[in-house]
RNA sequence: GCCCCCAUCGUCUAGAGGCCCAGGACGCCACCCUUUCAAGGUGGAGAUCACCGGUUCGAAUCCGGUUGGGGGCACCA
């Protein structure tokens, strides 16, 4: 039997897509699954739109993710790691020019010296008539003679590739048998640029086959393109690999996803306070499922169960609402070490905004925890839930500190009583949720206020926000001093207000 | 335009002839819990399984067609 091998080829002309990302969890945990190997291939023979910024977003970013390659350069610009290398399409400009110099000797490929602005002629001449646009074969049975003739005067061809006629079939492991006559696929189509530099359509295959890929599991959009991979692996002597190809991840329009119309560089979902098993746990369910009710799953627990079977042919919309429910299952789950390391950039980018005017320690953070790691939907909610600790001068709304039923007179009497209640009855050691609650309820009593009304004013007025964690240990994590303070202050701010 | 693919609640999906007048999850709405917000719990609304015709004793599941949607048709990847 046969090793598994499967590859993701991302293009460096962009930060790390979301489908990009899918595409590769898919592959990994096939790999995964299946025993077999895992490839990370970079596909810059688009020298003019490939950077290595976009290239090390795409490595960190699948790093990120958990989803680790077995061969492939580990880094941008970093050393490739594997037996197939080199992983850099750029750098194996010699196989492509070997395997293209073959096609053409064997006349399966020939030099096309058609211009650009024939080209254009014949497409706008195949518009017109209504028919799909096809390479008409005007180079195609040039005589030596031409050709030499064409060369001596300068002109450099682009090499075509020459698509035999008859069906191609194959047996997609998601969609079962397809058929496409080849005469579809447009004529002709060029493998080598005119400059020398090959294209896609050539070099995927030619990695395909070199590095023995078994399986190409990739997204819908290559269907089309398959019949002409097929063509080229036979054309090159190579066995052709399994193709699997996964449904598209759509806008809500249902449109293929994309920049426009959706968020879809994985960066920016990280830079949201996204978690990686959140993001890692969706994607997988985008366009396959367990075949069961289960549905939260690490990124081990989905490469023992992964299987081909289970995805959906149909294309799935992205639901960011769905990611966020995700997200807060998968932050109420960590650990709390692990929690307080992945606040830090958040608190510290609360700081750098000057939404906050100091960061606190992890031991501080650690004992928010039970109060704020249920209530945070993504990492980047901490500053809206708790940042009112870190703030120096807090001046809250005085529209806000007037609960519903009461006027001004009423909270400023609350307050002050609160503060006095506060301040007498409990000491500065002992200072504790429990000792809080029960003569602050007593005084609500004693004057006839609902307790919600007093402890809203009280919220407000330590907080500045009417949603917050439970009120009591909030003004424990804010001590004693600080509530006393920020009291004194609301009051002070309500004598301004009429009524 | 041509070729290919797809089609179950708004969304992600379970379902591979009878267990389904269709199950789960997100979202939504109630209620419970409750000092606010979450979380959690309970319940609810929400799909004539796109439509039509076949096959079959029986179809969401098989076949054909229709409609709708998407993708692909570059000297981009």
């Amino acid at each position: 039997m046969t090793e598994t091998r499967v590859r993701i080829a991302p293009s460096p002309t962009g930060p790390l897509h979301i489908g990009t990302a899918r595409t590769a969890l898919f592959n990994y945990l096939f790999a995964r699954r299946t025993g077999g190997t895992f490839i990370l291939r970079l596909e810059d023979t688009d020298v003019a739109r490939s950077t290595v910024a976009f290239e090390e977003d795409i490595l960190t970013g699948l790093h990120w993710l958990g989803i680790q390659w077995d061969e492939g350069p580990d880094s941008a610009g970093g050393e490739d790691r594997g037996p197939y290398g080199p992983y850099r399409q750029m750098q194996r400009r010699e196989r492509y020019d070997e395997a293209a110099r073959d096609l053409l000797a064997r006349d399966l490929a020939y030099p096309c010296y058609c211009t650009a602005e024939e080209l254009e002629a014949d497409r706008k001449a195949h518009e017109a008539a209504h028919e799909p646009p096809r390479y008409v074969g005007r180079c195609a049975n040039l005589t030596a003679e031409t050709r030499a003739a064409k060369e001596a005067s300068g002109l450099r061809g682009a090499l075509r590739f020459r698509v035999p006629p008859g069906v191609v079939a194959f047996d997609d492991l998601v969609r079962g048998h397809v058929e496409i006559d080849a005469f579809n696929l447009g004529g002709d189509f060029v493998i080598v640029r005119s400059d020398g530099t090959p294209l896609y359509h050539f070099v995927v295959v030619v990695d395909d086959a070199a590095m023995d890929i078994s399986h190409v599991i990739r997204g819908e959009d290559h269907l089309s393109n398959t019949p002409k991979h097929i063509l080229l692996f036979r054309a090159l002597g190579h066995d052709v690999p399994a193709f699997a190809h996964l449904p598209l991840i759509l806008n809500p329009d249902r449109t293929k996803m994309s920049k426009r119309k959706s968020q879809t560089a994985i960066s920016d979902y990280l830079a949201q306070g996204f978690i990686r098993e959140a993001l890692v746990n969706y994607l997988a369910l985008l366009g396959w499922s367990t075949g069961t009710e289960e549905e939260i799953l690490s990124l081990d627990e989905l490469s023992a169960r992964f299987d081909l079977e289970h995805v959906q042919k149909g294309g799935a919309v992205f639901d960011r609402e769905r990611l966020e429910w995700l997200n807060g299952q998968w932050i109420r789950k960590l650990e709390p070490d692990d929690l307080i390391e992945r606040l830090e950039p958040f608190l510290q980018r609360e700081l750098d905004a000057g939404r906050i005017d100091r960061l606190p320690d992890p031991e501080e953070l650690r004992g928010l925890l039970p109060i704020v790691q249920e209530r945070l939907p993504r990492l980047d909610a901490v500053g809206d839930l708790v940042g009112f600790l870190w703030v120096d001068d807090l001046r809250p709304d005085p529209a806000l500190l007037v609960p519903k039923r009461w006027d001004a007179a009423t909270t400023r009497d609350g307050l002050a009583t609160a503060r006095e209640t506060i301040a007498a009855t409990v000491g500065a050691v002992t200072f504790e949720a429990d000792e809080l609650e029960p003569p602050l309820r007593a005084l609500a009593e004693a004057r006839g206020w609902k307790v919600g009304d007093l402890f809203m004013a009280i919220r407000v007025a330590v907080t500045g926000r009417t949603a917050t964690p439970p009120l009591f240990d909030t003004l424990v994590a804010l001590g004693r001093d600080r509530t006393l303070a920020r009291l004194d202050r609301a009051i002070e701010l309500l004598t301004d207000v009429p009524g």
